[in-house]
DNA sequence: TATGACATTTAGACTTGACTAAAATACGCA
DNA sequence: TGCGTATTTTAGTCAAGTCTAAATGTCATA
């Protein structure tokens, strides 16, 4: 079993593996970490048979490697879930306590904890929750601010930096929000949504990070 | 803040507390951790005074000390609660999984799992839990084997190995049941009870570690 | 009061996961 | 084709928490 640090590797080459070639300097300073303490991890890890690396093709989970991390990032999710609808924590509140609590994994704790919340499929960012067997559930990704005017259920976010969750709430935007998309005014680059009975003015920084389906 | 091994040890200390001084080797041999190393750490924990050492006092928390011990246990024991009530485990499986998760401990997470838990008052073994203030809920302890005969309730145990808990599941006594004494055959030491509307016999070492109280 | 058992303390070492500084290598472009 | 920059790699260091082995202390009792 791979250790807490040696988790968060995986969990951070999971995520940027998405971006194409994973390079040392890529996955350092996503964590943070100097890139000679990141060699050295990653060669760890390669020994472990996790990941390969060399300089061409930079690093890549290995199939096995993949696997953890799924499991990791599905422990993640199903805790953010239960801190936002069982402890009634807000949606920007919820990542750094499930990045504690993501490493607990004893036997079937992450599968009770699934069953006792429901086998959700989507967390509270709206981003999938990997399944037990590492499937991940798929979801329409438009971006709002390439629609026609129209109406949209928001369904997740591009990105999940607290500050925007925190934006979005102020304009009482959260997953599952139903909204209808009025204008693009492509002086200001303004985006004008019916959200409930608010009219809601967003830029595109914002609608850029919106992901929608029609409604 | 204390590291997750200081932790360990001030927990280790909270409960070797009771049994009078602490030396060195008390403590290292109830961590598993070697004198040498232990005495390494309590000279750390000094310095951060969270305890006192000296050969002839032994070692002991210092309010500071105490106070973060009793927070640990009130964490542990909520996260039992949890696991045994809302996650559906057995009580003899709570107790390793909670040694993980008690070290989890942002901001208020352990307040809201109080709440979310309905501020439960007793753990799974009939522990009691720390509350918030430090304060420790007080529970009458009687031990079975030193009663007459007559209705009880189990009300806790005086030692929790899995190995007792699984031996008292199978005898179907567990915390809140109701049972009566009926009678203690001095001559092969064996304390007979009623419970429910079965009949079962349990040896002195099983009875001497029933906490009751009047029912 | 000396001795042996046991507890404490010192000394030195190891592992993990980090760091910095500097050397080696690769790459883009003039 | 070579130069400057960026990336990778090596080398040496550090702190935390553990270990073993050996030295030192304490204490009951023979
Ligand atoms: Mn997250
Ligand atoms: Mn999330
Ligand atoms: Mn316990
Ligand atoms: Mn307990």
């Amino acid at each position: 079993m791979p250790t807490l640090s040696q988790e968060n590797y995986l969990k951070a080459l999971w995520h940027l593996t998405a971006g194409g070639k994973v390079s040392l300097q890529r996955l350092a300073s996503h964590l943070g970490i100097s890139p000679a303490s990141t060699l050295a991890m990653v060669r760890k890890l390669a020994s472990d048979k996790l990941v390969t690396y060399n300089r061409a093709a930079g690093i890549r989970l290995t199939v096995k490697g993949q696997a953890a991390a799924t499991q990791i990032v599905r422990r993640h999710r199903l805790w953010e879930v239960f801190l936002h609808d069982k402890l009634g924590y807000r949606w920007d509140e919820v990542h750094d306590i499930a990045e504690q609590l993501e490493h607990v994994a004893p036997a079937d704790l992450t599968e009770r904890l699934d069953a006792f919340l429901g086998h959700p499929t989507f967390d509270p960012h709206g981003d999938p929750i990997p399944q037990r067997d590492g499937t991940i559930p798929q979801r329409t990704e438009l971006v709002l601010s390439e629609q026609p005017p129209g109406s949209y259920r928001i369904v997740g976010l591009a990105e999940t930096r607290d500050e925007l969750l925190r934006q979005l709430t102020s304009l009482h935007l959260t997953i599952g929000q139903v909204l209808e998309l009025r204008d693009h005014r492509r002086f200001d680059d303004v985006f004008v949504l019916r959200v409930g009975s608010r009219t809601e003015h967003v830029g595109r920084a914002v609608a850029d990070r919106i992901l929608v389906e029609p409604a």
